[in-house]
DNA sequence: ACAGAGATGTTATAATATAACATTCAATAT
DNA sequence: ATATTGAATGTTATATTATAACATCTCTGT
């Protein structure tokens, strides 16, 4: 891996932590214009596949969309749960979880290999406000 | 809801079961324009729409693909293990699995509406067969 | 310096999804 | 009967997401 991709996957995240909310690989495109005028899609996502592939983001299946990972170093698959009100995304870790899930879909012989688990909602902000409302 | 819809609808999940294997909306469109040539992709992704929302057919978020279900009547989330090889996709309910879900995500206050649960891995037919060769 | 391998840039296009508006249909009030 | 109206559907066009294919660059070892 060259110095000039860890520079592009280094700014991609950089974007994406500026940003609390889930960003589309296109919404990540735009950002880094600015500065590369000349950045195109395939660059992007391969910058995101590599951020993902090392655990430092994670992409949002339900959304098509990426966040920069909150729980930096885990390696295990994130339960993400993402707000329909406000589009914020919390990230929970559960051993317990995925041991039960590989339980229940292993029942059939099936060896799982990446989870995908991700629950939408409203978050404790969101709710408290509409309480007041 | 008109007789035309539900016909609609009908078509689009006799595809869906005619085949073992998820499907995305353009495989599913032309399935049917066989039958109906001018049919555009709006009233495919209405049809998926619907019948996604009356449990008749799932959403696999990780692929864009859709599946009939396979356990027809069910009204909550469902497990679905995708197999990376044959491509073969599994059903499994756990109201436990989502109750400790649930548990996790609703630490913080988050209220979960609805539950995405995907599992890439290898099915027990094709480990077998790969176990024999 | 040069060859080879792998990463990156670039062009083009494929695949997925929906906005916006026109049309049809069925129910019902007159 | 027929005009009205509201919802579902058909239709056109386009937006959004993603990747194939190939050119170019950069690093490494000799």
């Amino acid at each position: 891996m060259s110095e000039r991709g860890q520079r592009m996957q280094a700014q991609v995240l950089a974007v994406l932590r500026s940003r609390r909310l889930p960003m589309s690989a296109y919404e990540v495109l735009r950002c880094l214009r600015e500065e590369h005028p000349r950045l195109a899609p395939p660059t992007i996502y391969r910058a995101l596949a590599a951020l993902t592939e090392r655990g430092k983001a994670h992409r949002l299946e339900s959304l098509n969309a990426f966040v920069a990972c909150q729980r930096d170093g885990h390696h295990d698959a994130s339960i993400l749960s993402i707000c329909t009100d406000c589009g914020a995304v919390e990230e929970n870790l559960s051993t317990d979880l995925l041991t039960t899930l590989s339980g229940i879909t292993g029942k059939s012989g099936f060896a799982p290999m990446r989870h995908v688990i991700e629950v939408h909602g409203q978050c404790g902000t969101c709710g408290s406000a509409e309480g007041r409302a």
